[in-house]
DNA sequence: AATAATATGCAACTTAGTTGCATTTATTAT
DNA sequence: ATAATAAATGCAACTAAGTTGCATATTATT
């Protein structure tokens, strides 16, 4: 049901109270779509499909999803940002599991993480973030 | 104790059983010197001060080290890779702590990770990595 | 000192992401 | 509907980390 994705999305944008736009639109259907954090390549790719995309745009509008809480951008080894939208079950405080044979990254929304950890004197803590290396079941 | 650290890298360079090179040693030296992680381009700051070292030169040595276990070296989300030490105490299963302020990037010797989470079907478990991210003292 | 294997320097390249600026588009007010 | 305004877009140029190929220099061995 693509349609329904596109629906999601917009629901999604417009509560944002900022402007609803082809691209935002069509970006967040795609990630939407998927079970695994894309890269922008590969949201690019996507969206050529259909319709060209200029790639500085595609940067700003991930860049803008990813303020508005839309998506969460993971980093990985390989120097490259991926994207993965939040959904209700789906927010923030949780595991990545990267397969380091085909970089595929996935969101391990069981793997809860207890915060607030001891730091050494003086030190703020922020965020916790946890990353799990090893072989996805395809690559395994 | 400038000269400490020279003789400590010429051992452990000695040790893994490849060719003690005037590079590896500088460099292990300087990593040896730190309290926290370094990027290339500070270890090259480090090195150029005393005499000139190519900076491919450089990637390679910082290759070399990571391969043979005497470094480890930690991602961040400014897509640069730091480069910190391993010592006796130090191995590697700890956590690190980033500063979103400075960057700069601490290991947590005393945090232990508890490894072999559960995942999903199929999936192989390799590496477990816990990143903190905050304010270090100096920036709190 | 001669040899062989490996490390180094240099130039050129790759790739993700950023910046500035002129033009277009979404929204709001008329 | 139309005009006005603020924000989004496309394009060209740029930045910066890291890589590759190859000729030359260095290390360890004989
Ligand atoms: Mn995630
Ligand atoms: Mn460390
Ligand atoms: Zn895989
Ligand atoms: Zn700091």
């Amino acid at each position: 049901m693509p349609n329904n994705f596109y629906e999601k999305a917009k629901e999604l944008i417009r509560h944002t109270g900022n402007r609803l736009t082809h691209n935002r639109l069509r970006t967040l259907a795609i990630l939407l779509a998927e079970q695994y954090a894309l890269t922008h390549r590969e949201i690019e790719e996507r969206l050529n499909m259909k319709e060209q995309l200029d790639r500085v745009t595609l940067y700003r509008v991930l860049e803008w999803l990813s303020k508005n809480n839309l998506v969460h951008k993971i980093a990985g080894d390989d120097r490259v940002w991926r994207f993965r939208v939040n959904t209700e079950l789906h927010s923030h405080q949780h595991a990545h599991f990267i397969c380091t044979r085909c970089t595929k990254v996935t969101c391990l929304s069981d793997y809860r993480i207890k915060s607030s950890p001891s730091l050494p004197l003086g030190y703020l803590f922020h965020e916790i973030e946890l990353t799990i290396k090893g072989l996805c079941a395809e690559c395994a």
